[in-house]
DNA sequence: ATAAACGCCTGACGGC
DNA sequence: TGCCGTCAGGCGTTTA
């Protein structure tokens, strides 16, 4: 499910700014690790995992692409949902003293010994989890960050005249921008009025600028709604009722009414509006 | 250098 | 009701 913003959403939640204090990671003491499908760890073994992480305290939490990255006492754990992970902070125990559950597909859970858990929910196993002494190792091949001041428009065109792809699937490389995904690439391409096919290196600089502020902008609004919450991977939400292509097929387009189309780039729903994006 | 094809997984949904 | 194809917010590897 999640991109940048969704994964924004999360980091800001598990350091307490959305459902209250109690709910933060930071400064909890990691009592115990479930390692429930043991695919989940990208780096380790069960065995080692659980005997590195327990007892450390979550200093920090913070993102970094679609990475979810928790500082250690010692050490660091990175967390990638890919298509439907998801991250539960919750009491083990109810108010009438019996444990809750886990869920199904629940893959890996943190105890902490303030009597919370955090369980990682991971239906289709795409998603991993990592222990790094550095999260470098992990995270250094990772684009700019879209929201970065110092990627500025000027940078953001040398960037894209370095190659000469297809715009959509370069923007979703996260080796060229960290972040993006099929959602937010599809809604900046509509804002800026690009075609996802158009070569990256044919861009003006004019258009180079008005693409990075269309990401910005797309971006920036997810963040403020909380992400968006699509089918049955629920996140609490609410731009999905602002998109303006994606998932809209058929519906008119809100600048010229032309029908939305439905194409496929890089083996991806693409959603354009065939007027106001020529190829 | 670029991109298509495919694999990894489970679940929802629509058509028959 | 069940079966089947299609689709899904991601990404790495292989192939052309």
């Amino acid at each position: 499910m999640p991109e940048l913003p969704e994964v924004e959403t999360i980091a800001k939640t598990l350091m307490g700014a959305h459902g209250g204090a109690e709910f933060s990671i930071i400064d909890r003491e990691i009592q115990d690790a479930l390692v429930l499908w043991e695919g989940t760890l990208a780096n380790q073994l069960p065995g080692d995992f659980i005997a590195r992480v327990k007892n450390k305290i979550i200093r920090s939490v913070w993102r970094r692409g679609k990475f979810l990255v928790f500082t250690l006492s010692k050490d660091t754990i990175l967390i990638h949902l890919r298509m439907s992970g998801d991250l539960r902070m919750e009491r083990i125990i109810d108010k009438t003293g019996r444990e809750i559950p886990l869920q199904k597909h629940d893959r890996l859970v943190l105890v902490f010994t303030s009597g919370f858990r955090l369980a990682f929910n991971n239906p289709r196993k795409f998603g991993r989890v990592w222990l790094a002494s550095d999260p470098a190792e992990i995270l250094g091949d990772l684009g700019p960050e879209p929201l970065d001041k110092a990627l500025d428009a000027g940078c953001f065109h040398g960037l894209l005249q370095q190659h000469k792809r297809q715009l959509k699937p370069l923007l979703m490389n996260q080796h060229f921008l960290a972040g993006m995904g099929n959602i937010y690439t599809d809604e900046a391409l509509y804002r800026a009025k690009l075609h996802p096919l158009r070569r990256s290196n044919t861009l003006s600089k004019e258009e180079s600028a008005s693409l990075l502020d269309s990401i910005r902008f797309v971006l920036q609004e997810g963040i403020r709604h909380n992400g968006a919450s699509i089918d049955w991977v629920y996140r609490g939400g609410d731009y999905q009722n602002h998109f303006n292509v994606y998932g809209r097929t058929g519906e008119p387009c809100p600048e010229c009414g032309t029908q939305i189309k439905r194409l496929i780039v890089g083996q991806r729903g693409t959603h354009i509006c065939p007027h106001c994006q020529q190829a």
